[in-house]
DNA sequence: AGCTCTGTTATCTG
DNA sequence: ACAGATAACAGAGC
């Protein structure tokens, strides 16, 4: 499930644990979504600490904690987080738990598609600082998402929207709403795109990542009834602007709906 | 039984 | 070298 406003309403999971001291952590090194963890590095790093600071990052959650490590998360395709009282009762799916005494912090992800890494070291690690402008970011703007355009012209709207190193945290539902929104084809290219349509483009970025974090990182709500999202997965839904049909089909390697009398 | 899924990456191809 | 396309990962639901 997770995009950029699942992410963050996920990351809130953990907030319960800032401040108390780490007794335990659980994890399974031979699951897929663990496997850059060392048992040692994680006793010897974690236990002991507290968390001080939780961040995220498109789809990316950055986990600070006292002493000097930070734990990166990535949710992939089912992951999620969770705060559970004690004792614990574990799913089989719970990869990664800390535990202070009052609770337990999960890490749950049945596709293993995700990721849990320590880093170790003083600050925030280097790589994080380096990420790129978020779209909600003042720094991102019409002129950067421009030149985004210029060195993408040969992708289709649709594959360049969920390229995470220009659109931090944009996936499968939100670029679809983005295109509904803009009233642009998803199997357009960047390179056929008029100045005009790149700025309708532009705008509808910026307001499906707000309008979603908005709802879904708020609460976890659906966004409004007149978004695509309602309709999208809906067996025979039609477009909420023309009532017409909505199409589906793969392209940039994902299924895409769209609304044929809407977007052009 | 077979196909799908809100993600990423290694590995192809041109 | 580089941009884009594809397969693979693992499990559950239809």
């Amino acid at each position: 499930m997770p995009e950029l406003a699942e992410v963050a309403f996920h990351s809130k999971a953990w907030l319960p644990a800032i401040g108390d001291v780490i007794e335990e952590v659980l994890f399974n090194a031979d699951k897929r979504c663990c496997k850059s963890l060392v048992a040692e590095r994680i006793q010897s790093d974690l236990v002991g600490e507290s968390l001080e600071e939780l961040h995220t990052h498109g789809k990316r959650m950055l986990f600070k904690f006292s002493g000097q490590c930070c734990l990166s998360v990535h949710l992939g395709m089912t992951g999620s987080l969770h705060c559970s009282s004690l004792p614990l009762s574990r799913s089989k799916f719970d990869h990664f738990t800390f535990c202070t005494k009052e609770g337990g912090f999960i890490f749950r992800d049945p596709r293993q598609f995700g990721k849990v890494e320590l880093f170790v070291g003083e600050e925030i690690p280097e790589w994080w600082r380096l990420l790129p402008p978020e779209v909600l970011d003042l720094m991102f703007n019409f002129e950067l998402f421009e030149s985004y355009c210029e060195r993408r012209k040969r992708r289709p709207l649709k594959a360049f929207l969920l390229l995470q190193e220009c659109f931090p945290g944009v996936g499968n539902w939100m670029a679809d709403e983005i295109l509904w929104q803009s009233r642009l084809k998803p199997n357009r290219l960047v390179s056929a795109l008029s100045s005009e349509e790149r700025l309708q483009l532009f705008n509808s970025l910026k307001a499906v990542c707000r309008g979603a974090m908005d709802t879904v990182g708020v609460d976890y709500s659906d966004p409004p009834e007149s978004w695509l999202f309602r309709h999208r997965w809906k067996p025979g839904g039609n477009c909420p602007q023309t009532g017409d049909p909505l199409a589906r089909e793969t392209i940039g390697g994902r299924t895409t709906c769209w609304s044929p009398s809407w977007q052009a």
